[in-house]
DNA sequence: GTGAAAGCGCTAACAA
DNA sequence: TTGTTAGCGCTTTCAC
């Protein structure tokens, strides 16, 4: 039970190669000021040693390496992609990531993270469909580099990658209305804060769909139950909708696990999918994939998200007065069995 | 676009509260040697300036109060609980988590998101069902106090907290045995690697499935397929045991996903469940509490699992010297749909 | 191109 | 009980 050996430090590697701790940190650094013959005596000296640098004691003065992504709700299906395209694009770069795991939904707890995870001297930040205010927001771009993503609605200080929730929904609408639907209704996950019905993706998704609706010449038809992106949502606002004089023929879900709810309710009604009311969802999750499901739905590219995000960052970490961009991505409709033209 | 305004520090709070540095380092860790009105004009000048403590800076002597937690598959749906168990048991301690997204079944990948966690001064790490070598895990174990969870096998150098999983595949059998069934087949995860045969969580549901079943005098009906924890696994188990001369009344799958292939394939030949042949799984994921699925699966309290991982680590950090402790909690099992007696 | 020396923000050992 | 001082491991001037 020996206590842990010393750690190797910059110390030990300057002695065994015979030179200075300076020369050793440009040589980690591909700093200016190094002859080939001192990079090599350098790095041979870190292979034989196994030196490691500490990031932390990195950090007192320069870089850590280090991004940070705060995942407000860590079990969002849609957020491990995400996490692919960062680690990806970062792969070949000293950088590595840690998340920090937000409280769902709360403003505190997602501020809370994000404070930790500038104290634990991260390079820059990665905030995942933060649900902060615009001046939270603001507060923490102003501190540290930040990316933010999968929130529409732009600020000077912090680069936004989002997906185009408007288009789609239209994806989706023009899916149906192609087969031949006119009633399409579509639940939605409740909002009423005035930020967030301008910023976050479930209200552009709703507000996406009225415009796509309009746009076929279905602006009779719109019908929209305002429930929540859960299962229970999804059961509770295809209940509603089966209580109505004349059933729509098919229902647009703003998220996959709210289909699933719709299909159980569907299901216990004794109503058939696709035959009696088409179903699409929205995320394309694992759910939507599983053969038996096999949910139409909206693919949200979330590698691409994750790897521009990461870009971007890196950008600004570099160069912290960068303009601050905007970058949109386009969605894929993926047709699977719950879609069909109607009756 | 100012550029960051510089960071408070102990410095600036000494000053304002006209104490020493040391007296505010005191305070910030409840330290012997402080007076109560220090105490107090120390806490406010705290408030007043919004200083917040920089975690780097004092791992550089001391601690960084940090807990990493190593998760090799991030898609993985049982790790959320887990998680959530950690936060809450650290919520209020000064700690916070960091979770580092290792390469999915990557030995290589897996170990190089340890060292990177240690090289940014994490205080402990939890090692979430990690592939690694025995030796690996001592070697990082030696380093910084750790934790492994979701695997079996012991060290004399780290905790562990596993489910018993022996239990929960005997608790899938005897439910099935006692609805009626004899011929319960099972589809495992291939595995040959003798450490893994002998520590990892499918590897051990297998072998408790064939000892739940000589228990119950079904010795005979032993008839495990061997594909994967995946949705295709399950699919080609289920295919392959669709091909037997005497089909089975009941599949268990060791996992919720391989369970839904089952399903589809089952589905697919137009045999009706739990009509014709009963459907169990483990994990209890979002899938199988979907309504429309209605899974019968195994829980394995996650959230347990995560909060008792967090209260050995925090032990180990306070006395790294602490004799390895072993937890092994019980899995629950969840009746649903899928299971019920055979024709 | 190279290295000595100062210092990042904090804690620990020691004096007062 | 309080404060002074010396680092932790690294990067960054700034001499040479």
């Amino acid at each position: 039970m020996a206590s842990p050996p010393r750690r190797i430090t910059i110390v030990d590697v300057a002695k065994h190669a015979q030179v200075s701790t300076t020369a050793v940190s440009k040589v980690l650094r591909n700093a200016y000021g190094t002859s080939p013959a001192m990079r090599e005596k350098v790095q041979q000296a870190i292979a034989e040693l196994g030196y490691r640098p500490r990031a932390a004691a990195r950090g007192m003065r320069g870089q850590t390496y280090t991004v940070g992504v705060m995942l407000p709700d860590i079990r969002n299906p849609f957020f491990p992609d995400i996490i692919d395209g960062i680690t990806e694009r970062l792969r070949d770069t000293e950088y590595h990531v840690l998340l920090g795991p937000g409280g769902c939904d709360d403003e505190e707890g997602e501020a809370e993270v994000a404070e930790a995870m500038i104290d634990r001297g991260m390079d820059g930040l990665i905030l995942i469909a933060p649900v902060s205010s615009r001046s939270r927001l603001d507060r923490i771009a102003s501190i540290v580099p930040t990316v933010v993503v999968g929130r529409h609605g732009h600020s000077a200080r912090y680069d936004t990658v989002v997906d185009d929730d408007t288009a789609g929904a239209a994806l989706v609408v023009n899916h149906l209305a192609d087969l031949g639907h006119k009633r399409i209704a579509h639940v939605e996950h409740f909002e009423t804060d005035p930020d967030r019905l301008a910023e976050m993706p479930n209200a552009i998704r709703a507000q996406g769909y009225r415009q796509a609706m309009r746009a076929r010449g279905l602006a009779d038809e719109i019908d929209v139950v305002s429930t929540a992106y859960t299962q229970e949502g999804g059961y509770l606002g295809a209940k509603e909708l089966l209580a109505r004089p004349r059933l729509p023929t098919a229902i647009f879900a703003g998220a996959d696990i709210a289909a699933m709810g719709v299909l159980h309710a569907l299901a216990e009604a004794g109503l058939s999918v696709p035959g009696d009311i088409s179903v699409a969802g929205y995320d394309n999750t694992t759910f939507a994939a599983l053969g038996l499901i096999s949910l139409t739905s909206v693919d949200q590219a979330g590698r691409q998200t994750g790897s521009n995000a990461a870009r971007l960052l890196l950008d600004r970490i570099a160069n912290p007065q960068t303009p601050a961009a905007q970058i949109k991505l386009s969605p894929t409709l993926i047709a699977r069995g719950t879609t069909a033209p109607p009756r």
